[in-house]
RNA sequence: GCAGGGGUACCCGAGUGGUCAAAGGGGCUGGGUUUAGGUCCCAGUGCGUAGUGCUUCGCAGGUUCGAAUCCUGCCCCCUGCACCA
């Protein structure tokens, strides 16, 4: 037995009925984590001959240990590649670590010591804490981005993205966090402050190492229709790239050489311009005004909104504030000559800094010009009702025909017809053209930090910068580098060792780039990499590449809030390396869940509406003083509701915390935690081991349950598979974990007992249990002496026999048939003043049976109830009876059209059901036979069963028979 | 303001045209088990009723033989972006 390595075993391999499967889920989890590791089952290499599968979670960094909402991303990834495992797929589920960054610096200044120390040690803990929830992971794959053995590779990378013309130096006002120490890219500052540490960002003028992004704007933008991003994620990365089509046009300034270059999406409005507006900070402003009474007046305008921050800009100032500049410049499609502002409310990094101003058909210069009593124009109008002279009480913004224009051939013109002509005309006067803006703009990737990747570049005196060539990488950090917190900035910057160094090209003096790169060049291809993680000639052979990426990553997990930085940058980097011929892969992620937030409970004032540290609990809100309810929200250090995964793995096991996180909600659902729900997802385990101690143990023989047990596995197998397929997989862990139990339970109540039967039950079942909880099931595959280890299993879907529906439907039938009783019996009982001691069931009459398989045979082929019905039913031999015409026309009736608000049951049937009719079931047969099971369901102590018309009519329930639905009466 | 996602029973939450009075879980109620509590098991949980009924899925209309599900308008909530020209 191949399963001998998973060592000593809780149980003897034979089972008695009265023995309990002793559940120490540490000792039997950590004995098959270490058998999965021995068999080195889940090491995979490419093979063409398989469909793959690369199921891949955000890579964590690595701080000192793995948090809940680490276990929930995993969880769902593992479940997934086990899942797909099972499904005969060569999956690929690799883990690495994002080990660059700040946090082990700041560590390193605190504690003493060097980066590479903590983030080592941090790495094996978190690494620890994996391994011990069972997730089966290719540990042969394991990278960490602070080993020179990767960022050398991102140093090559960075020498071919130069090469490509894709690197840049460049002299640029850029954010700047005082906190870190660092400047930032646009993606990392949220709100005018530091993604990392919150602090408000700075503007500075410095010279940065940029990669050309832009050249991919419309690509990145493009692409997003074609692949399986979530709906949020796809727009805001939308609204990041903030593509908008449009005109530049050219404003010469009146005595001067100037050209004032604005950008507008609404070409078709430009005759309604009445002036121009510049931002403050334009370069234009000043020489504009340079000399003249008006500059005062502009570098108070600049001086004020250069001392604010972006935010403040945005949020404080809602008046619009302007000075006039002293000039004017020409609207080139009709000469006319506006004036020239300086406006607080323009942005000087998009489009050009400029704005041709159109009141009548935008609020800002609308509003704008009624500040500054600017004349309003129309140039557009609503409709065929709508006066062209009629003055404006806000501005029209949207789409309309063309007036007013001070040149012929335009008016009339509307939307797109309007817009290409005038840009059509611009073109031919060579005054402006059609363009495209963007809101992307270049990535700022130095970084004057120490922990990141040198960026391999180096200025020489005499040749200026230069890069180093690709044979003398790696440009290693050192190891001999001192950190004290009194020291602030790049530890590099004094370190000549490094610093120094003789010019590849002439050979002289020369000095190495101190910045390092954004450790978001680290994860924008580490997927990649994993496809070919031991690879020592180059980043990853293109093969590899090709093969575990073809589509993309199959299924991609990690938070939303990567959503524009670093899944934008991947999707960059996985189109650079196509360009430059590394891979053909272009989209690095076919399908991207983004799991919800784990919640947890917290004090909450509902006055304050606000949340407290979990310290507050039992005491009165500390700002209002009013008591204190509890509400679940967002775990965090602050609030100090986290739970620990250590410890929940210690108390319950790795399979419960599991079963919890998956069942808990689905994957991109918010999920709360709960205790007693955890310790539910413990009983149900136990409930479950029980379950298939029971059907190991069995000793009985065959019966017709036997059939519906196997019907039912087969049906929930697939429903299973669909769910899993689709990474539902609440509804995949309802089906394995709890639907498979409660069909075991029905099983064993209406007597089935056969040992093969449940043996193959078993086969069935044990594998789905294997994604969501695998330990537990692979101790069950053992216990049931299956082939190898489940880990390495490929699942055999079971079969339907040609019996199915009807097996299910007649314990479908005996189910209704008990549902309806007990309903029934409540009634009775205020009726009967005695106690109720049995059922009389009557089965409907059989011509009304007829007439219901006539009914759905006659669906079957088209036939049209509503025209045809009436004169079908007169056919019908029961119909001579006169004395039962009114009985068989309503029956008739309730079988086919159905009622104003009941439709008929050919309608409401399931296919089941109408198979159970079509196969003329005998209902008081069935009746019959499970007499004894209906008779203690319903709590009488005996149950008569016959045919209406077959015995007394018991209560007058003849009328009530129905097929499938037959009358009880409870005596 | 723009974009995306939502509003389902006491609560959470599944449900994209008929098999829906609506899965599952929690809570609550009753019964069993127990010395008791807890656990566990069974049942109930819109109203009505010795039965084929009535009323519900944010609000108001509409399409349909039939709507939680499709369409239109409105209200509210969450998330992201934002004087982006």
């Amino acid at each position: 037995m191949p399963t001998a390595s998973a060592g000593s075993l809780t149980l003897p391999a034979k089972l008695t009925g009265s023995e309990e499967m002793a559940y120490d889920a540490q000792e039997l989890e950590t004995r098959w984590q270490k058998a999965w590791d021995d068999s080195g089952v889940f090491e995979v290499e490419s093979d063409s001959s398989k469909p793959k599968f690369y199921c891949l979670e955000m890579f964590p960094y690595p701080s000192g240990h793995m948090h809940m909402g680490h276990v929930r991303n995993y969880s769902i990834g593992d479940a997934m590649a086990r899942f797909q495992r099972l499904m005969g797929k060569n999956v690929l589920y690799p883990m690495g670590y994002d080990s660059f960054g700040m946090p082990a610096e700041n560590a390193a200044k605190k504690e003493g010591g060097h980066p590479h120390d903590v983030t080592h040690s941090n790495i094996s803990s978190i690494r620890s804490d994996q391994e011990r929830m069972g997730y089966s992971y290719d540990w042969r794959r394991f990278l960490a981005t602070s080993d020179v053995d990767y960022y050398k590779w991102n140093q090559e990378m960075f020498l071919t993205l130069n090469e490509r013309g894709l690197v840049e130096r460049r002299m640029a006002p850029v954010n700047w966090c005082t906190d870190c120490d660092t400047v930032l890219a646009n993606e990392q500052v949220k709100n005018n402050r530091c993604w990392r540490c919150g602090l408000e960002v700075v503007q500075r003028d410095m010279a940065q190492w940029f990669l050309k992004m832009t050249e991919y704007s419309d690509e990145l933008l493009d692409e997003l229709d074609n692949i399986s991003f979530p709906e949020n994620v796809k727009a805001m990365q939308r609204n990041w790239i903030g593509r908008s089509h449009g005109a530049h046009i050219d404003f010469p300034v009146v005595g001067s050489d100037s050209v004032i270059g604005a950008f507008t999406t609404r070409p078709d409005t430009i005759f309604g311009v009445t002036f121009v507006t510049l931002s403050p900070e334009h370069p234009l402003c000043e020489e504009i005004c340079e000399g003249t009474q008006w500059e005062e007046g502009w570098s108070e305008l600049r001086d004020e909104c250069a001392k604010m921050s972006e935010f403040e800009r945005i949020n404080m100032l809602k008046e619009k504030k302007g000075v006039f500049l002293g000039r004017n410049a020409i609207n080139p499609m009709n000469g006319e000559e506006v004036p020239i502002y300086a406006g607080n409310f323009v942005v000087a990094s998009y489009g050009t800094g400029a704005v041709m101003a159109v009141p009548g058909h935008d609020q800002r210069d609308f509003d704008f010009a009624k500040a500054y009593d600017l004349e309003i124009r129309r140039v557009l109008t609503k409709g065929s009702g709508d006066d062209p002279n009629s003055p404006l009480t806000e501005a029209f913004e949207g789409y309309g025909h063309m007036v007013n224009s001070s040149k012929d051939g335009f008016d009339g013109l509307s939307g797109e017809d309007a817009m290409n002509a005038v840009i059509e005309a611009l073109e031919d006067s060579g005054a402006g053209h059609g363009t495209v803006e963007y809101r992307l703009k270049d990535w700022l990737l130095s970084r004057q930090r120490f922990w990141g990747t040198p960026i391999p570049m180096i200025h020489c005196e005499s040749c200026g910068i230069v890069p180093v060539p690709k044979d003398e990488l790696p440009v290693e950090l050192p190891l001999d580098v001192v950190f004290s917190e009194e020291q602030s900035g790049n530890p590099l910057a004094s370190h000549r060792q490094f610093i120094d160094v003789a010019c590849p090209v002439c050979g002289g003096n020369a000095k190495r780039e101190t910045d390092t790169m954004d450790t978001f060049f680290d994860s924008s291809w580490y997927f990649m990499r994993f496809c070919d993680a031991s690879n020592e000639s180059q980043p990853f052979d293109r093969a590899s590449v090709d093969y575990w990426m073809e589509g993309g990553v199959d299924l991609y997990i990690g938070g939303i809030e990567h959503a524009v930085m670093h899944l934008l940058y991947a999707r960059f980097f996985t189109k650079f390396t196509r360009d430059a011929g590394m891979n053909s892969v272009g989209e690095p992620f076919g399908r991207l869940v983004c799991q919800g937030m784990l919640n947890a409970p917290a004090p909450y004032c509902e006055k304050c509406n606000s949340e407290y540290h979990i310290d507050n609990f039992g005491t009165d809100c500390p700002t209002c003083g009013s008591s204190l309810s509890s509400r679940n929200a967002k775990m965090s250090k602050s609030l100090g509701n986290t739970v620990s995964p250590e410890e929940m793995v210690s108390k319950f096991g790795a399979d419960t915390v599991r079963l919890f996180i998956l069942f808990g909600a689905n994957p991109e659902a918010g999920m709360d935690w709960s205790d007693s729900a955890l310790e539910a997802n413990n009983r149900q385990i136990s409930s479950i081991i029980d379950a298939v101690v029971q059907a190991i143990t069995l000793d009985g023989s065959p019966s017709e349950m036997d059939e519906w047990l196997m019907a039912k596995l087969s049906r929930n197998q697939t429903s299973w598979t669909e769910a899993m397929s689709d990474v539902s997989l609440r509804e995949g862990v309802m089906i394995s974990h709890f639907e498979m139990l409660s069909d075991w339970s029905w099983y064993l109540r209406r007597g089935g007992c056969d040992p093969k039967t449940a043996r193959h039950f078993l086969e069935g079942w044990i594998p789905m249990l294997a994604p969501a909880t695998p330990h537990i099931a692979e101790e069950f595959w053992l216990k049931l002496d299956g082939d190898g280890l489940l880990a390495s299993h490929i699942l055999e879907p079971v079969q339907l026999t040609s019996g199915s529906d009807s097996a299910i439907a007649r314990e479908a039938y005996i189910r209704d048939l008990i549902t309806s009783g007990r309903n029934l019996r409540s009634l009775a009982e205020r009726h009967s003043e005695k106690e109720i001691t049995r059922a009389v069931i009557q089965t409907a009459a059989k011509w009304k049976t007829d007439m219901a398989r006539d009914a759905i045979r006659l669906n079957l082929e088209g036939f049209d109830f509503k025209t045809q019905g009436q004169s079908h039913v007169q056919t019908l031999e029961i119909f001579q009876d006169e004395s039962k015409r009114g009985d068989v026309f309503q029956t008739w009736q309730s079988i086919t059209t159905g009622s104003k608000k009941k439709r008929g049951r050919i309608h409401s049937w399931s296919d089941g059901q109408k198979s159970l009719i079509s196969g003329g079931l005998d209902e008081k047969a069935v009746i019959q036979e499970n007499a004894d099971f209906i008779a203690a369901s319903l709590g009488v102590n005996t149950v008569e069963v016959y045919r209406v018309g077959q015995g007394e009519d018991v209560g007058g329930k003849a009328r009530i028979s129905f097929p499938l639905e037959p009358g009880i009466a409870f005596l």
